[in-house]
Formats: C-alpha cells, structure tokens, sequence
RNA sequence: GGCGGAGUAGCUCAGUUGGUUAGAGCAGGGGAAUCAUAAUCCUCGUGUCGGGGGUUCGAAUCCCUCCUCCGCUACCA
C-alpha cells in the first residue's frame, strides 16, 4: 500500500476560539494531502475537535446548555474554517461521536488486557482558581508554609483514584523506536529534545479521572472518563476505522503517514501516542512533525494582549490563496515566524503579482493578441528554449523531495526560481519584437512559456487551488489533465487549442485610502 | 544547573564527506526595455562567516574555550 499516505492534523480543542495557529496546522496537511493526491497517491487527511474535559463541561454550563449542544455549537466554528480555508480534508472526527468512544474504550480495554494500565491514585498540588496541578519545584512557599502556584493561586494537595499508564516500563523501548526510526520525529532540533526528555525517564501517567463527567467513559468502571490525551489521540485510529483493524481503512492505511502538530503538543505525541500505540499492540505513526509559531509584528501573541490573528480576516483582506501562499512561504517550515502586515504585501505584490501573475498575464496577452487566442504552433527549439523547459520539466524532482520532509518554502523557492527564470527568458527573447521580425520564432517563445507556465500551475495547486487553477484555465488544459502525471513534455499543450481571454490572476494590494 | 540548537551582507536566510574570487531573495544605488497587474530584465556588496586559540598545504565547514540568544527539562488543552 505505498500509494496510500494518511495525514493528520491535531484534534482543535473547542473552548477555543479558530485563530492562525489553527489554520497553519492544517493550512500545511492541506497542502501536502493535495500535493501527494495530485503526485497519484490515495489520501486520508484527518482533522477534528476536542471536546471533552472540564473546561468544556463549565463553560456549557455556564452558558446554560448542555455540553452535546455546546460542543454542537463551537465545533462548527472549525468546520466553518476549514471551509473558508478550502481545506480538503476527508473526514472530521469529533470526540463525542459514538465511533470515536468506541475506538477510545477498545484501545483502553486492550491496553488493560495486556497489563499496561493499573488502578492507583493521584496525587499532587492542585489550584483550583487554575483547575491545574503544579510540581513542587512550580511553587512558593510563604512564611506561613502556605504554598502558591506561579499564577499567586493557592494550591492544595489533593488526592483522586486514577488509573495509570505504565509509561515508565517504555523508556527503553521508546529509545529502540526513535534509534530505528530517525526521521520520526522532524524537525531534528525537536528530536533532540524528546530524545533528551526520555532519556531523563519516564514516570507513569494518569489516565483518567473522576472529578468531572464530560469525557469518555472508563469501560467497567463509570466513576472514571478517560484522560485528556488517551482520549483525544485515540482520534487518529478512530479516524481509520479502529477497532476494526483487519480490514476497512485502518489495514489500508495505518500506520499514519503524518501527524501535523504545533511544537507545543510534540511530546504528547512524540512520547506517549507511540507508547500508547505500541502497548495496545499497534504500530507506531510514521512521522511527527512539530512546527512553530506565529507572532504578530514581532510580538508574542496572547488573548491578554488581544493581538490574536483571525485567519478569517486574513482572507478578507488579502485573499485565499495569497494567505495561503504567505503562511508556508514567509517562514521556514519548523521554525517560528513573524506575521507582519507589510511582509504579507511584499510577498503578494513582490512574488504573487509581479513575478508569477505577471509572468502568466504577459504572455496570455502576447499569445491573444499576435496568435489568433490560441496555443501557438512552435519551430525548432533553441537552447535557451530547452534550458527553460528543462527546468520546468525538472522542478517536480526538486519539489516532491521538499515536501516529504515538509520543506513548503523549500518547494516554493525551487518553483520561483523558474519563475524568476521564465521573466528573465520573455526579456531575452522580446517577443513583442519578434511580433514585427519574426512571427515563427516568436510562437515558438510564446509556446515554450506557455508550457512553462503550466508546469508552473500544476506545481502551485497544492499550495493555491483556485487561483493555479483559473490559469490552468487560461491554458485550456482539460480539468482531468491537472495531476503530475501530465508534468512533462509527453503531455504539452497542443497548438491551436484555443485559449479563453486572459485576466489577471493575482491582483496586487493596495492600501485603503486613509480618511484624514 | 543539565541537555540541545543558533549566532553568515541593512533584513530574512542557504551553505557539513574542510578546497578555486562565501551565495539567494528583499531593501538600497545605477542602467535597459516597454509585451504585461507602473509589472520585467541587467548591474553594483571593503560581509572580521559571534570573539579567541588550535589541527591542516588549506576551515564558515573539524577540535578547545569564551560571549550572546533561544528551546527542552512531564501529566495545560
């Protein structure tokens, strides 16, 4: 089944609110799952919402409704996105659905069967103000030996039966994991750092509790729902069909291609999912990848200081497939990165409207006007003609290698050199000259950009569906004509196809008038 | 404190089996062209490759040391 890749996004915890971080998570499994679709793979792109835990029960309490009618409610804000977002994921898991406690009480019951999981209690400093539990090193003790968490909220010691993973027996068989799998987790840097954490030891984790009601059920013993991340990563099984697992898609698929995850949940990942998986007798996902986060014009982004980017407005204001572009083009993929206003203009007037929807709307307009609309007839080419095609021909090699390491800007400085190429070869070659001198060579100009521009558009569907499309449009290439098999100069354009009127593609920012 | 990563042109970064004059994009200066969304193309850098020391015929690239910044150092979704 090695034409089949899974991909998953994290499940998005409903309390909160859709914001930027969400839509770069799965702005980037969007992008690949397209990406590997066109590149003739079979794909499963996952995403979904959290919605259990205390959180969720008060704050459906304190709207006066019930949790169900609650999640209802905030669940559809990340559908709602995801729709804004042209996201193509194939289906959407949510935690309360029936298949879901279904797949979490089968992997909790085989984890139980084969000893993995003990009945104990917990323990520690809680704070209720925080609803959090702190370790002793978090917290102050005042003159009066009263402890504080580092919020200045007191903190109790409490104690609930909880039922543990023994995470502690997976240490070494971890490290064997991570040893045989070094790309497991990407980027390296991450790696480093769960590798150092595991090997500083692992203790047992709770995985349940009885203090609230709003989670999955533990099976054979109700006074307990299943904790936080059993639960909530269980979703990338239940996604698949679990617990059928002979066949259906979880033999198609499993294990997973790709979990997509903020650095911030690497380790729940990267430690405990595997462990999870490995003890229930189920095999490990291929690949975590943990990427970074976005500031806004340099500053950390937080609800206090209210400088929260809404990705709906993004859209609004600059476009779909220009948000789009920016967000996997402006930063390193793995790296934090800044979301600054006039970066976003640069890169959609600099490299969208002057270096690619300018390339496309000069040479549609030369092609209207001087070969009767319709794909010019070319002569012999010339080396500066190969040397262009060649490097369109040559660009899904450089592209689809960056992208199974999840390099998006790699790839898209690969495609941009070619644009930056194909500008570089209208000027050399002066077509609108060659409309006076020489009308042969000047179609075959005219003919060896066109078919560079649509290996261009090809290539840029993943990353900006309906704008690569409108000019795959302009190219008359047939809508079953779009993945990668038809990269290449098997499938060129055919002359005297006729082409619709061109029309710009991507229009360039301007600044709203100023009210003095 | 421990472990790990980073410090390369004004900005963002690329550059490891050590080897000719250290690169790209953007910004800035100059020029060309006028097909195109006033878009494009060409051209211009005396950069202590964080400091110091060492290995080597030769180091941004290896070793030592120092400085600065950042991440991780368990049960928060």
């Amino acid at each position: 089944m090695s034409n089949r890749y899974y991909l998953t996004t994290p499940i998005y915890y409903v309390n909160d609110a859709p914001h930027i971080g969400h839509a770069y998570t799965t702005l980037a499994c969007d992008v690949l799952a397209r990406f590997k679709r066109l590149d003739g793979f079979i794909v499963k792109f996952l995403t979904g919402t959290d919605e259990h835990g205390q959180k969720v029960e008060k704050s459906a309490a304190a709207a006066g409704i019930d949790p169900k009618a609650f999640t209802d409610k905030v669940s559809q804000n990340f559908r709602d996105l995801a729709e804004t977002m042209n996201f193509s994921h194939d289906d959407f898991v949510r935690t309360t659905e029936d298949r879901h406690k279904l797949a979490a009480q089968e992997i909790w019951k085989r984890l139980v069967e084969r000893g993995e999981i003990y009945l104990d209690s917990y323990s520690g400093w809680y704070a209720v103000r925080d609803e959090a539990f702190y370790t002793e090193g978090e917290l102050t003790t005042g003159p009066d030996g009263t402890k504080t968490a580092p919020s200045g909220a007191e903190v109790e010691w409490v104690e609930e039966p909880s039922y543990f993973f023994r995470l502690s027996a997976w240490q070494d068989r971890l490290e064997k994991f991570y040893e045989d799998h070094p790309d497991f987790i990407l980027p390296k840097t991450r790696r480093n750092e769960v590798l150092s954490f595991v090997s500083g030891g692992l203790q047992d984790l709770s995985v349940s509790r009885t203090t609230f009601k709003w989670g999955v059920p533990v099976p054979g013993d109700d006074a307990h729902i299943m904790y936080v991340w059993l639960d909530a990563l269980t979703n990338y099984i239940t996604g698949v069909g679990f617990p059928e697992i002979e066949t259906g898609e979880f033999a198609e698929f499993w294990p997973a291609n790709l979990h997509m995850v903020g650095k911030d949940i690497l380790r729940f990942h990267a430690v405990y999912w595997p462990a999870f998986l490995m003890a229930a007798g189920l095999e490990p996902p291929k690949r975590v990848f943990a990427h970074g986060w976005w500031t806004n014009e340099g500053e950390k982004i937080s609800k206090s200081l209210g400088n929260v980017i809404d990705p709906l407005e993004l859209v609004e204001t600059f476009g779909l497939d220009q948000v789009r572009y920016f967000l996997l083009r402006e930063v390193p993929f793995g790296n934090d990165g800044d979301f600054a206003h006039q970066a976003m203009i640069n890169r959609m007037n600099g490299e969208l409207a002057n270096d690619y929807g300018n390339l496309a709307q000069r040479v549609l307009s030369m092609t209207a006007k001087n070969c009767d609309g319709a794909v010019p007839k070319p002569g012999s080419f010339t080396g500066a003609d190969d040397a262009l095609l060649n490097a369109a021909y040559g660009l899904i090699d450089t592209v689809r290698e960056a992208m199974d390491v999840q390099a998006f800007h790699t790839a898209l400085e690969a495609i941009w050199t070619v644009i930056r190429a194909a500008n570089g070869y209208v000027d050399a070659q002066a077509p609108w000259k060659l409309a006076k001198e020489d009308q042969e060579r000047m179609a075959t100009v005219l003919y060896v950009l066109a078919e560079t521009i649509r290996h261009l558009a090809l290539l840029t569907q993943a990353y900006m569906p309906d704008a690569s499309a409108r000019i795959l449009d302009q190219l008359a290439v047939p809508e079953d004509a779009r993945t990668f098999e038809f990269l290449g100069a098997n499938h060129a354009l055919e002359p005297g196809t006729a082409l619709p009127k061109p029309e710009g593609v991507f229009p360039r920012y301007q600044e709203p008038e100023k009210e003095a």
